[in-house]
RNA sequence: GCCCGCUUAGCUCAGUUGGUAGAGCGCACGCCUCACACGCGUGAUGUCGAAGGUUCGAGUCCUUCAGCGGGCACCA
């Protein structure tokens, strides 16, 4: 075999995804049982905008391993790709180059300028998309969706349309966040807020027809100009005499009201409180409280207006608030100034910082939507969050407290609002401008400019890809989803949203589960950000270490937050090349043999290791099943890590190396080759979901791979390990004798290598090695294996006895079962190591043992702790009293020969011997 | 202000019904042993953040505290 000696992860990654994709196996239809479950997952789309961060990888990679596992195991599979128009990043994007040009999109006009997003789109677009081909995402690229798709603005509408009839959407005048830079509105969800250092300015205003002035606190000196009031705490007794009073606002010559408000806190500043209706929320509530005029002094590029005055008109905010503060100064107005920390609301975006502005939009009431959604959590506790702390809660909490959704943009990139006014300003919605006309009875209308909030379409995402609202076949087949898996950080923005529409227009919830993966930070514990450049590209750890290596990584990450780091990229790569190797000892002695042979006839007919592997080969099924049914990534990696390295490579193929590596052909031979790559053949299945490329490389150079393999709903298929069926646990040949036999045939090579490394015994020499077993069935077990472990231990011979019958001269360490196994001296052994050996292995067992004695002396734990507990330290005791017994015995001789080896430890109390009776009593 | 998470070996992290702590990397020693030096063998390493409590027994449950991080509300 021609097979190189280190794997070449690129070599295989770029061949075997191309074959998948245009074999079809990633669509549902390579299913061809008609009654193969379901199992759906529709991605997050990613912006159109973006490329391939650590974040995406480590969601795909989760999507995939499930959607594969699923596959395996007969159901019909959907994983939909797709991505979104992400309205204001791809308009930014757009206008960027424009600027490059010197152009703005006002220059191209509206429609010029979204055919030129268009092509921006079609050209520079969709780069996850390629990339999720390198990930070896199983995405069914037929079904790619993207949200400004015919069929989706289509869904859009008729949702829009139906929400508005049903009276959950409105158009109307509110307090919104303004984006001064963007200049859009935006809502709650899409505005940060940040804490900073600033100033609390203290102002007065003269009380009208008195000397006396009232004193007010604020952040915002320019809104003053703004302001319509000033309220206090009805009961704060400081101003009870003012109350209904009026006063002279300074620098604009408006009289305002005092007025009464339960909002005030007595508390804080000077317990009144400046209100500016036209540029703050709590203002803007109590300015409708008390019917309170709203002057509006900003305007939507962060500048002063007209009504702010003559003298600050036309001013930034910020020039604007040095002036008042100044002109307050000169009029001695201004009480004081003092250091004030406090948060300010950035667009979630550009980092502007946000402006209030009074303005007409479109609004959802988010909270009759979300009834049904909440009701669902609360009282069936669906869908299932994993983890389920801290998220249900989230989810929960924020369905309690919904507010209107600010959805109408100023932008032009986006789903348009399809209303339209006719010359009197009346509105009409509908689901195509004829609609609207024919409502209207005129020709004449015009649509509204502004377009959706990006997340509205999202909201639709698990329908609309499914041809929501035609009844298609998808919707009923692959609806509801199965998990959602995505980041903590778009559980209001998106997870809650796409449940709501779910349940409103398609009658059912639109996932069973929630799966929020982890964080993945810097190896600082730095967010991993384009702006510090500190992030790590998936696609440069691909090329470094391998897709397969990576995904291992991403799947073990799970929901936990990790700081990324390479070692253990590095690491798993190393366990690809593991495989590799083992594949390719396989591969090399692969001659008469065949997968799936070997095993014939009855269990207890195979040979000891034989029925060990593969009971622990369906004991590993068992538990990376388990493991993937509820998101237990992190379990089953480390499963398949140690069946794979440990158990397959470390003791199998080394207890099978002889018989597989026989000179002479032989059907022993051909079988115990057929069992190596049956074992092998499993363990490529099981681990093909984490690992789909150096898995489908080496099953499909595996002799006697095809049809047999596969799931019997891919029978027609093409053989791919992809299609094949996922190895399901048998109980029947899971074998607790064999495991515990096998261990301590581990224990005995374990102990004699130890010997062996601690006597500096050189690693080609060999040795006798003498073990003494009492127990029949162990003395079994030791005969049979003896030529593995000479093997395994480089012994000359292995005389396997009833009784201590060694020299004495030699290196002793004792085995469970009372078994003892000697290595002779002859001039090999140091003695001083040995002593040394030996008492530190004492030691270990001395408080083991005194532990155990204290534990069983305690009449309150042998009355209260379970039976088996009992029972099971009584057996450990009993165990180690027969090795330290065992010691005792040899001691002498020791001491005979090198007087001062041993140092004894009182012999006379060993407690286990005294506990001994009581084992029996139980 | 309210709620939540994390704190385990030098590093990054596991540890699901409470039973006496693990992995990978790193480290030490010896090995190019006929699949693999991206390897093999052997070994060392933790008062499981602190203090109390419940329990026969607590990394695992409860309380308090500390440090770090997150969410929500408020922020005149």
């Amino acid at each position: 075999m021609e097979i190189p000696k280190t794997y070449d992860p690129k070599e295989a990654e770029t061949r075997h995804y191309a074959r998948w994709e245009a074999q079809g196996y990633f669509a549902p239809e390579i299913n061809r049982d008609p009654a193969a479950p379901v199992y759906t997952i529709v991605i997050p789309p990613p912006n159109v905008t973006g490329s391939l961060h650590m974040g995406h990888a480590l969601q795909h990679t989760i999507m995939d391993v499930l959607t594969r596992y699923r596959r395996m195991r007969g159901y019909r599979t959907l994983w939909l790709p797709g991505s979104d128009h992400a309205g204001i990043s791809t308009q930014i994007q757009v206008e960027k180059q424009l600027k490059k040009e010197g152009l703005s999109r006002h220059d191209l006009g509206r429609e010029e300028f979204t055919a030129r997003v268009w092509r921006w789109k079609e050209q520079y677009g969709g780069e996850i998309t390629k990339q999720m081909r390198r990930e070896g995402a199983s995405v069914d690229w037929s079904r790619e969706r993207f949200t400004m798709d015919e069929g989706l603005t289509r869904a859009v509408r008729e949702f829009f349309v139906r929400c508005y009839e049903a009276g959950l959407i409105y158009h109307g005048e509110g307090l919104i966040s303004w984006c001064p830079k963007d200049q859009t509105a935006l809502s709650d969800l899409e505005v940060e807020k940040e804490a900073q250092a600033g100033k609390l300015y203290y102002l007065q205003y003269p009380v009208k027809g008195s000397d006396r002035r009232v004193t007010v606190a604020t952040t915002r000196p320019e809104t003053m100009l703004g302001d319509t009031a000033v309220a206090v705490n009805p009961h704060d007794e400081r101003y009870s005499d003012l109350l209904g009073a009026t006063l002279e606002l300074p620098l604009t010559g408006r009289e305002i009201p005092i007025v009464a408000d339960e909002f005030v806190d007595p508390e804080f500043g000077t317990g009144a409180v400046k209100v500016t209706p036209a540029h703050d929320p709590n203002d803007y509530a109590m300015g409708l409280r008390h019917k309170l005029p709203q002057v509006k002094v900003i305007d939507q590029h962060a500048r002063m207006t007209a009504d702010a005055g003559a003298e600050f008109a036309g001013l930034d905010r910020y020039a604007a608030r040095e002036k008042v503060v100044q002109r307050f100064a000169e009029l001695d107005l201004l009480e004081k100034v003092v250091d004030y920390e406090f948060s300010i609301t950035k667009c979630g975006r550009c980092r502007t910082v946000i402006e209030p502005l009074i303005s007409t939009q479109w609004f959802l009431k988010q909270a009759e939507l979300g009834r049904a959604a909440l009701d669902l959590i609360t009282e069936r506790h669906e869908p299932r969050f994993v983890p389920e702390v801290p998220y249900a809660k989230v989810y929960t909490s924020w369905l309690e407290n919904l507010h209107d959704w600010t959805l109408s943009r100023q932008l032009w990139w986006g789903h348009r609002i399809p209303a339209w006014y006719d010359e009197a300003g009346k509105v009409y919605v509908a689901r195509t401008e004829a609609d609207a006309q024919a409502q209207a009875g005129t020709n004449k209308l015009t649509q509204d400019p502004d377009v959706l909030d990006t997340w509205f379409s999202s909201a639709l995402w698990p329908i609309s890809t499914l041809g929501w609202p035609d009844e298609t076949e998808d919707l009923k087949i692959f609806y509801p989803t199965s998990v959602l898996v995505t980041g903590r950080d778009i559980i209001f923005l998106w997870v809650s949203r796409m449940m709501m529409t779910g349940l409103k227009f398609a009658g059912q919830k639109a996932f069973a589960d929630v799966f929020i993966t982890g964080t993945v930070f810097d190896k600082h514990g730095q967010r991993m950000s384009k702006s510090k450049g500190n992030g790590v590209d998936p696609l440069d750890v691909f090329d470094k270490y391998g897709v397969d290596a990576t995904r291992l990584v991403l799947a073990q990450i799970e929901g936990t937050d990790t700081r990324w780091n390479n070692n253990l990229v590095e690491s798993y790569r190393n366990f690809a090349n593991k495989i590799w190797n083992a594949a390719r000892f396989c591969l090399m002695n692969s001659e008469d043999a065949t997968v799936g042979r070997g095993f014939e006839g009855e269990p207890a007919s195979w040979a000891l290791h034989d029925r060990w592997i593969m009971s622990r080969l369906h004991k590993t099924a068992r538990t990376v099943a388990g493991a993937l049914e509820s998101y237990r990534f992190h379990e089953a990696v480390q499963t398949l890590y140690h069946f794979f390295w440990d158990d397959f490579c470390d003791w199998y193929i080394e207890l099978s190396k002889s018989d597989v590596t026989a000179a002479e052909p032989a059907p022993a031979r051909a079988a115990a080759r057929s069992r190596v790559l049956t074992v092998l053949e499993q363990a490529l299945r099981l681990l093909h979901p984490f690992m789909p490329f150096i898995t489908e490389e080496l099953w499909q150079r595996l002799p006697g791979v095809g049809a047999a393999q596969l799931h019997p709903a891919y029978a027609h298929a093409e053989p791919t390990i992809m299609l094949a069926a996922y190895p399901q646990p048998d109980a029947a040949l899971i074998d607790e004798r064999a495991e515990a036999e096998v261990q301590a045939l581990i224990e005995l090579i374990s102990r004699v290598r130890n010997i062996r490394s601690e006597m500096n015994i050189k690693p080609g020499e060999t040795v006798p090695v003498l073990v003494s077993v009492p127990d029949e069935t162990l003395r079994a077990v030791f005969e049979s294996g003896a030529q593995q472990i000479a093997r395994l231990v480089r012994a000359s011979e292995v005389s396997v006895q009833p009784n201590s019958n060694g020299p004495r001269a030699a290196a002793r360490a004792v085995l469970a079962g009372g078994a003892e196994v000697a290595v002779p001296l002859e001039g090999l052994i140091d003695f001083a190591v040995e002593r040394e050996r030996l008492r530190k292995e004492q030691e270990k067992l001395e408080k083991e043992a005194e532990k155990l004695a204290a534990q069983l002396a305690n009449e309150n734990f042998v009355a209260r702790a379970p039976a088996e507990k009992v029972t099971e330290l009584r057996q450990r005791q009993a165990d180690i009293a027969q090795r330290t017994g065992a010691e005792r015995q040899n001691h002498p001789a020791r001491e005979l020969d090198h007087p001062g080896l041993s140092e004894p430890q009182p012999r006379g109390r060993r407690p286990a011997q005294e506990e001994k009776p009581a084992t029996r009593e139980i």
